[in-house]
DNA sequence: AGAGTGGGCCTTTTT
DNA sequence: GGCCCACTCT
């Protein structure tokens, strides 16, 4: 260990911490579990034992921190910067993705990457998936094939859970088993295309992560003697090849604190597994496993409601959490007679709650999937209820931002066939035959100039070739010129064109430029784009910022996860929507379920509302009947006399404001 | 032949 | 709102 630099902090441990919390930020440096339950301080634990690391003497650079959001990682670091200086913010910290991305950019060539690859989205690895399998030579082959939804599942679950692809294959699709040498044969062209042209997926941030530290001994050496300390967010929800990242990360200094909840673990459909949180201690020997059961957030009603549902899970460690907040308020759970009266009870318990002087930001409605969100977004627009979706697209995900993007990408990478072709077929006349032609031609002679077209995909051809001198162009100025060059030359246009909503979406596009004016190289802006997950269009610095309006949260539960709302709304609890039908059909669907439901259930501070209606439309046509939720019914076999049944009839008549 | 358009059908969760 | 298919237009 590094001597104890001159530190010109000092932080008073015993005064804002608890005896939980302080057991396990002055563990010394050694392996360390947190349990910890739902509000019971897990950020300020692993905040405090961050700073407790640095006033130890380690420098920032030799500190890895892990967080499942690049909004968790930045709030912690400027939380350990408000405790030991500005130096906590120059800790090495972000999502996996994203400082795998660091260190990739550090090594590209080791990997036969050039450090200025990009990163693609779920989109244009569809599209180049949807691309190779229309190459492929044998044309009923097409047709077996999954679809590339299904194709990128089983790839993307093979890498994050470490298993060949035919097992992945057997267990979760078996009416493809058939087919595992020709989906072999697809996933390894999909590697060799992607670095081809210089492109990593999310996917492949990981896994050449993980071959760089395993298979490249000089690399691991140098990261490992620099690495003194690995502080992993979320533990609960990494997969298997997370779970060896990690490892190799902390082989040098073997001092390494995880902080998780098994109980909150909600990612197994993507490669999670529970359990990495439940063989930490057989992983690392001599591990110090430190449970944090105080609850801070809640009231004893709405923790005790959490418990009950915990009785019903069958794995994970035991432990009850301890209420500290005064009575509050029991948990409601609501009957409606319809979707619409479940939409116009929200929303009229809204109008009511903010009368009563609660802040509209003080409140979430959560759902199992976004779409259970459309009839309330209708309603509380209706009561001019403002509100913020923080579920269903990312920004950089639609599609006028993808466009835009797709231009650039292929000015600064030739080789991003992807992008070429994404961005060609928005052309006037360019489809896809004319898009691959074009591709042909220019991958072979490099420009377009002489390319033998037919008249009518001329124009498209002569405007394509403008954006991109437009592009060529705008380099010398700052990253957001590119952004705007797009737009001026050819963009604008096309949006009032073909979108109902030109003008919202040109705007987002302008803000888009903005955002890109803070980066430093265009190559930067590029490749972070994508991984920035939770922005939504307000925290991308906007120019003429008005004055923040308190807005109520929609948000599906896995995107809350980590927040909390003094009042909580979980609606469409029935049986097929929560739990969701499809997730039943997996094996131990049903506790990842559950753990989404005690999620859902641990956000709320003062109140708890549980919201189910009694029938709904099937397909737009059929009424269906639908039963409550199973996760209502355990709770109130456990508890009936702390949660309160109300009914809300067709024929009640709401005020309005 | 290939581009573009409109209708019908489905929709789990995400870095 | 996205995806696929069938249809029309050039």
């Amino acid at each position: 260990m590094p001597a104890a630099k001159d530190i010109s902090f000092s932080i008073d441990y015993d005064k804002d911490l608890n005896a939980e919390q302080r057991q396990a930020v002055m563990a010394p440096m050694q392996p360390v579990l947190v349990l910890a339950g739902a509000g019971s301080g897990k950020t300020r634990a692993l905040v405090y034992r961050l700073a407790r690391m640095i006033e130890l003497g380690l420098s920032p650079s030799q500190i890895r921190l892990l967080t499942f959001t690049n909004r968790a990682a930045k709030s912690m670091l400027e939380r350990a910067s408000a405790l030991c200086g500005a130096i906590g913010k120059d800790v090495i910290g972000g999502t996996f993705h994203s400082v795998a991305l660091k260190d990739l950019q550090r090594f590209a060539e080791k990997l036969d990457y050039t450090p200025q690859f990009t990163v693609i989205g779920r989109d244009d690895v569809k599209d180049l998936i949807n691309l190779i399998k229309a190459q492929r030579k044998d044309p009923d082959e097409l047709d077996r094939l999954p679809s590339a939804d299904i194709l990128l599942e089983m790839i993307s679950l093979s890498i994050n859970t470490l298993t060949p692809i035919d097992k992945v294959i057997m267990s979760r699709h078996p009416r493809f088993y058939e087919l595992c040498e020709e989906i072999g044969a697809v996933a390894r062209e999909f590697f060799e295309r992607k670095r081809a042209m210089n492109v990593m997926d999310f996917d492949d941030l990981l896994v050449n992560w993980y071959t760089l530290l395993k298979e490249h001994e000089d690399v691991a050496v140098q990261l490992q003697s620099e690495i003194k300390a690995v502080l992993v967010d979320e533990y609960q929800d990494t997969n298997n090849l997370q779970c060896e990242i990690v490892k190799c990360l902390a082989q040098g200094s073997n001092n390494i604190t995880v902080v998780g909840d098994d109980a909150q673990s909600i990612y197994g459909f993507r490669g999670a597994s529970v359990q990495n949180i439940l063989n930490f201690e057989k992983m690392y020997p001599n591990t110090m496993t430190v449970p944090l059961l105080t609850n801070y957030r809640s009231t004893p009603q709405i923790v005790e409601l959490a418990n009950a549902s915990r009785k019903w899970a069958n794995e994970g460690f035991k432990k009850e959490l301890l209420a500290l907040k005064i009575d509050g308020a029991a948990p409601a759970a609501v009957a409606c007679r319809d979707v619409n009266m479940q939409a116009s009870f929200v929303a009229q318990r809204i109008v009511e709650l903010s009368n009563e002087g609660v802040l509209l930001d003080e409140i979430a409605v959560l759902y199992r999937a976004h779409h259970h969100a459309m009839e309330l977004q209708l309603e509380l627009m209706r009561r001019q209820i403002p509100f913020v979706v923080r579920s269903g697209l990312r920004f950089f995900e639609q599609a006028h931002i993808k466009d835009v993007i797709a231009h650039i990408k292929y000015a600064y990478n030739p080789k991003d066939e992807i992008s070429f072709r994404r961005a060609a077929r928005l052309h006037e006349g360019i489809g896809p035959l004319i898009a691959e032609k074009l591709w042909q031609v220019m991958s072979q002679r490099g420009d377009l100039a002489s390319v033998n077209i037919g008249s009518r995909a001329r124009i498209g051809v002569t405007q394509f070739l403008a954006v991109m001198d437009s592009i060529a162009r705008a380099k010398s100025g700052h990253v957001g010129q590119l952004v705007l060059a797009v737009m001026r030359e050819f963009y604008e246009r096309y949006a009032m064109h073909n979108f109902t909503n030109g003008q919202q979406r040109c705007d987002d596009i302008k803000q888009l430029a903005t955002y890109a004016a803070s980066f430093t190289s265009a190559e930067k802006f590029l490749s972070e784009l994508m991984l920035l997950s939770d922005f939504g269009v307000e925290e991308i610095p906007a120019s003429g910022e008005s004055e923040k309006i308190r807005k109520v949260t929609l948000s599906s539960v896995h995107q809350a996860k980590g927040l909390e709302w003094s009042q909580v709304f979980v609606v469409w609890l029935c049986e097929g929507r929560f739990p969701s039908e499809l997730a039943l059909r997996e094996s131990n669907g049903l506790e990842e379920e559950r753990r989404l439901f005690y999620v859902a259930a641990t956000r709320a501070k003062d109140a708890l509302h549980l919201v189910h209606p009694n029938v709904a439309r099937h397909n737009d046509w059929r009424q269906i009947m639908l039963r409550r939720s199973r996760f209502i019914d355990e709770i109130t076999s456990h508890a009936e006399n702390w949660v309160v049944e109300e009914e809300i009839k067709n024929d009640q008549q709401f005020a309005h404001i």
